[in-house]
DNA sequence: TTTCTTCTTTAGAAACATTCTAATCTATTG
DNA sequence: CAATAGATTAGAATGTTTCTAAAGAAGAAA
């Protein structure tokens, strides 16, 4: 995505159909402005603490889902406990480091599903998640 | 696995260095006497009741780690608010059905993940995980 | 069997992420 | 500017999971 411009900003939240507030702009600025990110709410919520934003909890939760429900964003299960949101709404799959918690994309070209079995009566896809779990080696 | 006889769940428990206890023989027969199984602790809670074993929810949460622990179990993250255990621990994947939280199999040769990229530095596959999430077709 | 040790279970408290509530505030529109 | 629809917020509430400390059960040794 990567949106520097504050005006385009504020044209992306427009376009949502979302009112170009305080937070949000702010908060569009810290997901949006410095390309892909994989971030928590509670990542988010500290680094506009440290931006020296005032913004709720709630706030970051109401965002973080006008977002996703916007098409800005996308979220990634990964962890049982807690919820990533991707900026990258391409295709594309992960790598997960379970040491650190941490997201990698992986192109969706460097990467191949195939011979899906036929799908349960009556249903869809929705999407298909590769999560490729990876630690550090030990030696 | 499909254990049905009791003394081969107890032996399956001693193996896995654990204790035969009450509670603990009456959690495996529920999770492997029918057969592959994915369930959330919540759920096995309430078949446990139903069957009239009483067992506290940490007892739950204790086994289901347990057997993860050992092998016995694999736990699938779907969705970031419940935890499913899953009582087939070979290589599949998963169709998730969106509005019934229910999950499905698809087994490991009915889909194929190739030319995964090459890894972050200094790390191995722990695993590979596929799912494949469905909705009902909305007409 | 009795004793000792180690593992288990448990109720209830605590932790944690997330959602809800209802009041206040802000952006937009007329 | 006034009216309205949408946004933010603190704090309470929810739901899942983990922790704590005490009591109970299993295994080992004598």
């Amino acid at each position: 995505m990567m949106q520097q411009d504050p005006l385009e900003l504020e044209k992306m939240i427009r376009d949502a159909n979302l009112r170009p507030t305080k937070q949000r702009i702010a908060l569009a600025e810290l997901l949006f402005a410095d390309g892909n990110r994989h971030i928590t709410a509670e990542r988010l919520h500290g680094e506009a603490m440290e931006a020296g934003v005032t913004v709720s909890l709630a706030t970051i939760y109401n965002n973080l889902h006008q977002f996703t429900s916007a098409g800005l964003l996308r979220e990634v299960v990964v962890d049982s406990s807690r919820s990533y949101f991707d900026t990258n709404v391409s295709a594309h799959h992960h790598f997960f480091h379970e040491e650190t918690g941490m997201l990698e994309d992986i192109p969706d070209s460097a990467l191949n599903v195939d011979s899906i079995p036929s799908l349960p009566e009556g249903t869809e896809i929705s999407s298909v998640d590769v999560i490729v779990r990876v630690s550090n080696i030990r030696s």
